[in-house]
DNA sequence: GGGTCTCTGTTACAAGATAACTTTTCGATT
DNA sequence: AATCGAAAAGTTATCTTGTAACAGAGACCC
């Protein structure tokens, strides 16, 4: 198996679920993003990367509203437009992803463009698993054509729980 | 092919994209909601039903709001409670079903008990239609094993352009 | 015909999101 | 370096979506 490494340096999948040096995960990220700006021309700002960098203190998603909150701590203090704004920069441009069932925001694990991936959500720890959409994208584009539907964007989470809070709830 | 008409008197799938007998399909979505509740022991109060009425006009999703107002057209003034106590009957007992990408309702098309379905959204005409989820809900299963995550719900929302839709803006 | 439980009515508010306008910053151009 | 235009950030105000909490009405069971 051992499949190479090539998420950003983290795990090969459910990064979220695993124990892992999350410190590197992190810096990796970031890393990644102030990369592919400087290659894209698109401008990571201050308060974009800052809030980057609060989704990134954990695997959790957050909403825009703990985002700001966070930025509220550190002296001035923001309005909502701010963290959207942000958010939305982060998310159009694949470093973020916004979950549509919790209504908030995760950093994204999957190096890559925009793409739409299959998220795990953990409803006892929150952490979210990034997964990769190939197969699920498959039968989706197969049943849109079947019924003559063009798929723009979709959104695929699945709820329930993470193998280390199952282990916990076993016991 | 012609497979047997299952669905509620409906279509054999994309029923909300195809032209139909609505009228039809709205009294035998009535009437199964009806027979279904009967069998269950479920109450299906003239405001549950009203607002499965209220959903059922059409196979565009409503918000929340919109059933309000449409309710309170109809002589009372309710509050949001009303309606999403209607709506969360309805959703919980497989009647309706929740648009996480539209925070919106949808009559469902699929005469079953509670289910994960899969929907194609129209950007266009806004119509939902409700496909059956197995094939997408296997390959879930089978990634979630992979990683150890026990799913709970699922939610699978393709956005795009129904066949209508194409067909108009190609024109 | 009393007790319990579910549903409804109502108030009040929390949480999520955006419209619209102003000011600042940045980067390119002269 | 001064100027200009575009993009981003700051600001105000408002809108949409969703709930908590409690009081009253109605169904249902004995
Ligand atoms: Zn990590
Ligand atoms: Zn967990
Ligand atoms: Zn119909
Ligand atoms: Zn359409």
């Amino acid at each position: 198996m051992a499949r190479s490494d090539t998420s950003k340096g983290c795990g090969e999948g459910a990064i979220a679920f695993a124990p892992h040096d999350h410190a590197r995960c992190r810096r990796a990220a970031i890393e990644d993003a102030r990369a592919r700006c400087a290659a894209a021309g698109l401008r990571l700002t201050p308060v974009r990367e800052r809030v980057l960098e609060i989704l990134l203190e954990s695997h959790a998603a957050l909403g825009a509203y703990d985002v700001l909150r966070r930025l509220t701590d550190e002296g001035a203090v923001p309005q909502p437009p701010i963290a959207y704004r942000a958010l939305d920069f982060l998310v159009a441009h694949g470093f973020a992803h916004r979950i549509e069932k919790l209504n908030a925001y995760v950093a994204c694990t999957a190096s890559a463009e925009t793409h739409d991936p299959v998220f795990m959500i953990c409803r006892d720890c929150k952490a979210v698993a990034e997964l990769p959409s190939a197969p699920v994208a498959r039968d989706l584009e197969r049943e849109a054509e079947r019924i003559g539907f063009d798929i723009g964007r979709t959104v695929v989470e699945a709820e329930g729980l993470c193998p280390g809070c199952r282990a916990e709830s076993a016991s």
